[in-house]
DNA sequence: CACAATTATATTGCGCACAATTTTATTTTC
DNA sequence: GAAAATAAAATTGTGCGCAATATAATTGTG
């Protein structure tokens, strides 16, 4: 029973703390685009393809909108994004980029970088990691 | 430039995102147990050495006293353990853990494997996953 | 065409994370 | 031994994440 309940036995607790080493490592540099690591997710959401709807953003980033709302009022009020209801279907609220947002992505783009050098991953780390976790997230993705 | 700030080629996005659907696997059976996945990693630290300060649990998990304060509190409410001022320092606030959050270790013992036969993980994406993962972690201990 | 069912977003409430500051206790230094 | 420096928690404030519920618009059905 010992074995199995130590921190270094589980599962998920190396993955909880990577994922926010990560994301505190990308903290400096997203401070200085005053952002923070999901606003960060949605703006490269939108930098892929320009008019989204809240909707289509969650379905990108496993997010709801307890959560992308709040978060986009915050990115509106940082006029990085507009929000526009549709004409067509009131219910649909349409998110697009500012032009701010859009001359941000230039910056944006060397973040990741940054950070990788910043631990000092080698591309094979990158690579490894890369694939058993996109591989497991796959399992995922067909479950209940 | 397209390419560098695509979701599928960033490092950390599916790292955030399996961290969260793994926590998200976890719930059900801890909502049984009623405790949440942060508080299940305090228990576990515990369970591992049931007298800790709140000091030595923050660095095995790297949660500072601004998480680990309330939590801990919310803990104590639930009677799973004391929060109580050590007598040769008052500084330190010294955690114990109560008769009822030991007899739940006998069940919280059985969680992870419930998890990882949810998800349908095997062996080797278990053991190549830590590989990967704990190796990262390593290297980012020694930097700043 | 009214009315029920569905859909899209918003709201509320709770529990983390984390930065910054404060409080209280202890240790160090003069 | 008093003042300064250090240390440990607590507090405050902001921003997620997610469950549950509410609101409003649209679609489907008789």
């Amino acid at each position: 029973m010992e074995e199995k309940l130590q921190l270094k036995s589980q599962v998920c607790f190396p993955i909880y703390s990577l994922s926010r080493e990560i994301i505190n490592r990308y903290r400096p540099f997203l401070d200085e685009l005053d952002i923070t690591y999901p606003q960060y997710l949605v703006l490269m959401v939108l930098w892929e393809n320009e008019v989204q709807t809240v909707n289509q953003i969650g379905e990108k980033l496993n997010l709801d909108s307890g959560t992308l709302t709040p978060l986009l009022k915050r990115l509106e009020a940082k006029e990085l994004i507009h929000r526009c209801r549709r004409r067509s279907d009131e219910r649909v609220v349409e998110i697009t980029l500012t032009e701010k947002a859009s001359s941000l992505k230039s910056k944006a783009v060397l973040v990741p970088e940054k950070v990788v050098n910043d631990i000092g991953l080698t591309s094979e780390d990158l690579e490894d990691l890369k694939r058993i976790v996109t591989k497991i997230l796959n399992k995922t993705k067909n479950l209940p």
